[in-house]
DNA sequence: ATGTCC
């Protein structure tokens, strides 16, 4: 008996030298070599029955080998994309098309769609949607857990309120930037901080407390608050048809969120360390599984958190006001939904996605001196029900810096009639698409039913001031 | 997007 009997088998790596060692006792027990590897191949076609005797070792080292083939098997990329639909491919790179066809190459995709304002993101491209099947993706959201917009149309006449006044009411009431907090006196409470939710995982237990000091915040880079009029062509949303002063605002999970995105990506790729490279971001976990379900409890306790931020800025703004909102209009846009696709229950990721299902209310911001939208869904079954998230970047951030002039920033500001607290040259509506193309190309995905021109906008101080 | 570590 030598190697080479046992190589012939199949065996590999360990397995060989661990075959040959139980086969030598074999030998010094007296058996014959033909009846000793017809031993081995009863381990090699049962290694789970060896758990005890001569053979365990090598059984071990085989149901190893067989699980992490598994694992390789199960992380393998299609070949090619499955089809997507594409809505304004001629306004998006094609580095956001390249990364939405990784997408739909991973086994657990089950269908997908690119909305007009896409480019290109961590992971999933920001305006892709994807269907998998009992598998969720954590940069299929991205780091900005439940991202999200929310309107309201307040009882005071337009031109009522003054550009100082607005200016000192959004200085006042928001809070801008990374790791920022209300302070003090001016911290507010909110009944998402008192979920029992918090207590059932111990991330959520730890990252409680940086909840409470960030609520009713605003973050960095895009995040906005502004004063805007709301113009309805016709009576929607309970209120006439006409204009009223309204608040648009743009915030997400804040570090909690981000946390809980860095902390299950994590453990996603850990759980696939075979997998493509070109999906390394891409990495999923089953939802059925303790890992998933984490991080379907935490994912949506972000996104009521999100929501609970902007709950607490308009809320804010309205009593400084001494008003009550006349009504509000809010979406999430960075989250995964459980939707039936067809005759299936899917796992519907939105990153930089607008939820539209037919009748459903959701906002399309523009830039800071462009209109955003309120829109109603038309419930587009090859879009899975979704629409643009805004206008989509043209310039990534870099590329804005070097490209675009404060000058011209400000001479676009002042021609809209719109005065800018912070914001960076990053965030330059030259550096973003034209709102009025991207609406264009998705008249099939949602209704506009009226139309925000912000006036005075507040966002992070940037690196750069415009 | 976030105060570069869950």
């Amino acid at each position: 008996m030598n190697g080479k009997h046992i190589t012939k088998l199949g065996f590999e790596k360990k397995a060989v030298g661990l075959a040959l060692a139980a086969a030598t006792l074999r030998e010094k027990a007296g058996l014959e070599r033909d009846e000793i590897l017809a031993e081995l191949r009863q381990v090699q076609a049962n290694p789970a029955g060896y758990t005890g005797g001569v053979y365990e070792a090598l059984a071990a080292e085989l149901s190893a080998q067989r699980a992490e083939l598994d694992l390789k098997a199960s992380a393998a990329l299609r070949p090619a994309p499955l089809p997507y639909g594409v809505w304004g491919a001629d306004l998006i790179e094609p580095g956001a098309r390249s990364q939405m066809d990784v997408a739909m190459r991973l086994p657990v995709t089950r269908a997908g769609a690119l909305m007009p304002d896409a480019h290109v993101g961590y992971g999933l491209p920001i305006g892709g949607v994807l269907a998998t099947e009992n598998a969720v993706i954590p940069y299929g959201v991205g780091v900005d857990i439940g991202c999200s917009m929310m309107l309201s149309a307040l009882p005071v006449p337009v031109g009522q309120l003054g550009v100082e006044e607005a200016r000192a009411l959004l200085l006042r009431h928001t809070r801008f930037g990374a790791g920022v907090g209300f302070e003090g006196r001016d911290r507010e409470d909110h009944p998402v901080l008192h979920e029992s939710v918090w207590g059932e995982q111990p991330l959520l237990r730890h990252l409680h407390d940086k909840a409470v000091a960030q609520v009713g915040t605003s973050g960095s880079g895009n995040h906005f608050v502004e004063f805007g009029t709301l113009r309805l062509a016709e009576a929607d949303l309970g209120l006439e048809a006409g204009e009223y002063l309204a608040v648009l605002s743009h915030s997400g999970s804040r570090g909690f969120g981000a946390q809980v995105a860095n902390h299950f990506t994590t453990l996603a790729q850990r759980l696939h360390p075979t997998i493509d490279p070109a999906a390394k971001k891409l990495a999923w976990l089953p939802l059925d599984g303790e890992d998933g379900q984490a991080y379907w409890q935490a994912m949506n306790l972000a996104g009521r958190y999100a929501l609970a931020n902007h709950d607490l800025i308009h809320a804010r703004l309205a009593r400084a006001l001494g008003v009550r909102e006349l009504t509000r209009v809010s979406n999430s846009h960075n989250l995964v939904w459980k939707q039936q696709v067809g005759s299936q229950e899917l796992i519907v990721h939105r990153k930089g996605a607008t939820p539209a299902q037919a009748g459903q209310l959701g906002l399309i911001p523009g830039s800071m001196a462009d209109p955003g939208f309120v829109v109603r869904g038309l419930g587009q079954p090859a879009a899975l029900h979704s629409a643009s998230h805004g206008a989509g970047r043209q310039l990534g951030r870099k590329a804005a810096a070097s490209t675009l002039a404060k000058k011209e920033v400000q001479a676009y500001l002042k021609q809209r009639g719109v005065t800018l607290l912070g914001g960076g040259i990053d965030e330059a509506p030259q550096a973003y698409k034209r709102i009025e193309d991207v609406l264009a190309r998705q008249g099939d995905l949602v209704a506009v039913i009226g139309q925000f021109t912000p006036w005075v906008v507040r966002m992070d101080t940037g690196s750069e001031d415009v």
